[in-house]
DNA sequence: AGAAAAAAGTTGACGTATCAACTAATTTAA
DNA sequence: TTAAATTAGTTGATACGTCAACTTTTTTCT
């Protein structure tokens, strides 16, 4: 493979641009007929509900997400009903989130689906292109952390 | 693997969506900084360098770019001086683009830089990989297609 | 020829993501 | 102990992407 010969369509970021986008507009439709909730509302509830961040700070650490659309969606979320805000009592900075018992039904009900839907497209895959692509996203993750220069 | 143990955090999709927020990030970053270029902007121009793409519908299939986005990438194109319209001749629908030596000019020059990144992105992965990865890819867009009932 | 369908392009609404500036509270360290 | 740095969270600006409604022009079909 010699990349002077690729057009820009072949190249490998805008592969992954592509098949991402893809991806995340079949989750977006799933989610919206099924829950109606959006992907990240998702991913918030999903994090509270799995795993023990209790708060803003965590879910932010825990998936690296921009803490700025994370308090878009955390509102969101509060106004459609899904999280109870309570600030914390020793640290008057942090508001700690609970899921309401509505938030985690709707979790309970989609965690199955959501499940499946990756079983299904693992399926498309054979083992070693499980393997292969899950290391060259990590390799390529790091890499793009990189400068241009760095590059 | 299990996919009932996985976290949210280990989905494929959301360690493919990872991996591209950053490299696009980082994309963005050195055009903006190289050619003061936004990378749809980049995108549009590239192929129209590079391909034999004339007008919006042309780009639209070579890349399956939504028209929306599209049209307004070109009209920011062409404010900004590198792109000129002319309505065809004879489809009074289509608007053929013309890139501007401006356009030209940048593009030669970004071109090499883009091609050197995709290099150094790809000799983070062995062959293995790499071959993995494009045809994992693949499936996956194909499955991306997939209505829920049908995944 | 004329009606219906399709194609080209524009626009609006919304969802997703990044970056930067900002306030307020807490921690650190001189 | 108080000034500086850090942390938690909010807000604004901008880029990227999808979907749907819409206008105008061309094509298809009867």
């Amino acid at each position: 493979m010699n990349i002077d010969d690729l057009e820009v369509q072949q190249f490998l970021t805008y592969r992954l641009a592509r098949t991402h986008l893809r991806l995340n507009a079949q989750a977006i439709r799933i989610l919206k007929r099924n829950a109606g909730l959006t992907l990240t509302q998702w991913r918030v509830i999903a994090l509270l509900a799995g795993t023990d961040c209790k708060n803003s700070s965590d879910i932010e650490r825990q998936i690296e997400m921009d803490k700025g659309q994370l308090s878009r969606t955390i509102r969101g979320l509060s106004d459609a009903g899904y999280v109870k805000f309570k600030t914390d009592a020793k640290d008057h900075r942090k508001s700690n989130l609970k899921l309401t018992a509505k938030a985690q039904k709707i979790y309970d009900q989609t965690l199955p689906l959501m499940r499946k839907r990756q079983n299904s497209l693992l399926a498309h895959l054979d083992e070693n292109e499980i393997n292969a692509i899950y290391s060259a996203l990590e390799k390529l993750e790091r890499a793009a952390h990189l400068s241009e220069d760095e590059l």
